[in-house]
DNA sequence: AGATCGGATTAGACAGAGTCCAAAATTCAA
DNA sequence: TTGAATTTTGGACTCTGTCTAATCCGATCT
C-alpha cells in the first residue's frame, strides 16, 4: 500500500516523473520512489539495499517490484548493471562512460570517468559480434 | 615454476600431483581430479559445470569439495575468477595476464591475451590502496 | 459519480548458487 | 600399522533473484 511522503518537495517528485516519462516509463509510485533512491546521491545499491531504502518508512514496496523496475530502467537506459562482485548486482544511475574501482575488502565502488582513459591493441572482435562495452574494473586492496 | 596453462601438455594423474604439490596443495584424488578437469583444455567451467564433469562416470566428488577446492586452487593463485555473469562465477585456469570478450548472447568467454593491450589516463590509486588486478571485459553480441 | 480495462503491484512459492557443519573417511609421518 | 591432522561428505541452510496468479490502481468513458 502507497503512503505519500508529505515532508520531500513535490517538485523532485515531479521532475523525476517527467524524467521517467522522457524515458518512456509510466510513473507510478513505486517507481518514483525506487528512481529517487537511485539518483538521490552517488552510490551503487544492490537491489536488496534498494528495497530497503525504498521501506525505511513503511512497507510500501515489494521485492518483485524493484527487480522489476530495476529491469525496466536497465531496458530504458537509466541505470547500468555492475557485475564486479560474485554475490550481488550492484546498479549505477551514472550511465555517462565511466569505469570503475573496486575495493575487494570493503566493497566499495569509486566511478573512473571515461574521459582521458584510452585501451589500446584490444584485437578485432570475433567474427559477426558488436561491441555492446567496455569494463574496466580496477581491483583494489588496503597496501601496505 | 610449473607453467599454469598446460592445456597443450598430456596431464597424467601424477605430473598433476606434482604441481599441487609444487604450490603447496596436498593432491588428494577429488583436487587431482578437478585440476585434470580444469587444465585438460582452455574452457572457463562454473562450479556446476565442474562438478558434472568430475563426476561424469560416477559421482565420486561433493559439491562441497568443488567449492573448497576451487577456493584452495585460487588462494594458491592455480586459477582465477571470471565475473562477468550476473548468476555465477567462471574459473579461468589461464593464469598468465589477459582480458576477456563476454558475448552476452551465449555466455560464451574468450580470452584476449594482455601482451600488445595498453590503458593509458587511468586515475591515480585512492589514498593506501594497492592494485590488485585490472579486468577488461568486452562484452559483445551478434552483429547486425 | 460509477464502471471498465489494461498495466502495475503483490505475496509467497520457487530455483539456483554457494556456504556451513558435524560426522566419516583419508592421508601421511612415525 | 597407527593415529593425529587434514580432507571429504550429505544435507540443511542462506541469499539473490524469478515466477505466477490474484489483486490493485488509475486513466478514460458514460
Amino acid at each position: 500500500m502507497y503512503h505519500a511522503n508529505m515532508a520531500l518537495e513535490p517538485n523532485t517528485r515531479e521532475s523525476v516523473a517527467q524524467m521517467l516519462r522522457a524515458h518512456g516509463i509510466t510513473p507510478t509510485h513505486q517507481r518514483i520512489e525506487i528512481a529517487l533512491v537511485l539518483f538521490e546521491r552517488c552510490w551503487h545499491p544492490s537491489a536488496d539495499q534498494i528495497l530497503t531504502a525504498v521501506n525505511v518508512r513503511y512497507a510500501e514496496t515489494s521485492k518483485a517490484t524493484v527487480y522489476n523496475t530495476l529491469k525496466l530502467f536497465l531496458d530504458k537506459g537509466l541505470v547500468r548493471e555492475l557485475i564486479v562482485d560474485p554475490n550481488k548486482v550492484f546498479y549505477d544511475s551514472n550511465t555517462s562512460a565511466h569505469h570503475h574501482f573496486y575495493d575487494m575488502s570493503s566493497g566499495e565502488i569509486t566511478d573512473i570517468p571515461a574521459e582521458g582513459v584510452r585501451i589500446d591493441g584490444l584485437p578485432p572482435l570475433p567474427a559477426g559480434m558488436v561491441t555492446a562495452g567496455v569494463d574496466i574494473i580496477v581491483r583494489t586492496r588496503p597496501g601496505i
